[in-house]
DNA sequence: TGCTATGTTCGGCTGTGCAGAACCCAGTTC
DNA sequence: GAACTGGGTTCTGCACAGCCGAACATAGCA
């Protein structure tokens, strides 16, 4: 599923986002069918249909899908044959979090807020002031909401967004938000350049950012930005829970336990003397 | 076209396993170059390299780049554009792990045995007695082996494979050794049958299997199987870590606590009604 | 029994994806 | 600095790969 979220790669260029001389038309076709999976019901996705969202006929959806199957990026799941996401994908992805080691070295702190809040805590990498997920402890006990990695969010309406966006300068953010748009998410979400500035300007006051229920109805959410050697903020921590009535005194602990967790990865990503730990 | 008569185009098909008539052929080839990023090392590969290693024209494999990095599943990383797995795979690799439920509920277990041991813990599915991990924790402190999600592993050099084995009745398990061999990877890697027949016999009546350096040189592993509703062997879990001069009895209490762990994964499974938890 | 949905197979036309050659660059080695 | 050796990028033209559409098989439903 993951529906939601926001930014396509790169720029405009609608369905599949072909432009470049060189792209090869069947593969970009191939990625597509992988996409239409992905975000395909739990049920799985029959041929038919992956026809249609394609806009190919049935014979080259069939193709692709077979090819798919044969290297394991597709699995063929009876009765009615549809289709899920395969083996070589978990494999694919597992091999390409390691291009990204911040997430390796954020688990063991996430691991730890995550036992401390009971919340889920997740770590997300700053791509040009969007946040992107790359790693996340789930809470223990709670509700599963469904939180994608890898997904490029809205810098707007998540905690970690606006926990980037606050050590940026007002005419970075300015020009993000001219790129972006404030798209609205939820009747909280914020939607002008003012509110977003006064937030911001609240978050580096308070040191750690919020997102009350601003991207999804009764999710809470709290974030801290953390920096490498060089002090250039590089993502931020953050942990979500279901909207209680958490009182203020509740918000602002979890909110210090946030930026302790992200000062760690401050120091962690600082003493590994590992180059490309960014983006 | 065919021309020659005679020989079957079935099989054989020797590199990029295409056979399949509906196989579309830059797709198999664009997946190859994934396959091949993945298997780069960390420095990353480039575009003659891919060339080299795929036997096609530079100008293909710039192609095949181009698509799959603007699609975001290869990455550019300078100086001198060298290529990794992307954010795309992130995505995917995440969203493909949701479809083996097994794996976000063996989480939980393994991070508490994780946690009990000190050790690496991860849970591995059955793929006709194959074993496949789909979920891992990383211990909190040790040196990081690299331990792949999603690869089918050998059946007789890993713990959990054994594990499985164990489980299943001579004669299946001869005749899947028939098929997959016993390949040596270590001095101490089990080479014969008769060999492999005693040791399942041990590990049943000890109740969880051992790997001591049969398929990693100083990598020391033990697991044991759970099962679903039924009592069918779906899986195991294991824990790996360092050879050391473990005592017998701390062995024991490994292999204990792993069974403990493998059943309460048992547990879970029963009364998660859900279908589909096996591959 | 039709009707409509699916998956599968086939053959033919066209367009596309391939190889190869030529072109830049950057770094080495005389 | 010239000659040389990698790399990456661009371009053209041809053959055949990959599309579509049509036809067939099958399953569920009224």
């Amino acid at each position: 599923m993951s529906t939601q979220a926001g930014v396509e790669p790169t720029d405009a260029e609608s369905s599949v986002g072909a432009r470049d001389r060189y792209t090869v038309g069947s593969v970009a076709r191939a990625l597509t069918v992988l996409d239409t999976v992905a975000a395909a019901p739990d049920e799985g996705i029959t041929v038919s249909e992956i026809a249609r969202t394609l806009g190919t006929s049935k014979s080259t959806a069939f193709s692709l899908v077979r090819t798919l199957v044969s290297r394991g990026f597709l699995r063929e799941v009876h009765p009615g044959p549809r289709y899920h996401l395969g083996m070589a994908l978990v494999r694919l992805g597992d091999e390409a979090t390691r291009g990204f080691p911040l997430g390796r070295v954020c688990e063991p702190v996430l691991l730890q807020l995550s036992r401390d809040t009971g919340l889920t805590t997740r770590a997300a990498i700053s791509d040009h002031g969007y946040p992107i997920f790359i790693a996340r402890v789930d809470s223990p006990g709670a509700i599963r909401f469904h939180t994608a990695l890898g997904v490029r969010e809205l810098p707007h309406t998540s905690s970690a967004g606006k926990a980037i966006l606050s050590q940026m300068s007002r005419g970075d953010v300015g020009a993000l938000i001219q790129d972006t748009g404030l798209p609205r998410r939820t009747r909280k979400t914020i939607t002008t350049l003012t509110d977003l500035e006064l937030d911001l300007e609240a978050t580096r006051r308070r040191g750690y950012a919020i997102d009350d229920e601003e991207d999804v109805e009764g999710v809470f959410c709290v974030a801290a930005h953390f920096v490498d050697r060089n002090g250039k903020v590089t993502g931020a921590v953050s942990a979500t829970g279901i909207k209680l009535d958490q009182s203020a005194r509740q918000i602002e602990e979890l909110g210090h336990a946030v930026q302790r967790a992200a000062n760690a990865v401050s120091a962690l990503v600082s003493d590994s003397g590992r180059r490309g730990l960014m983006l």
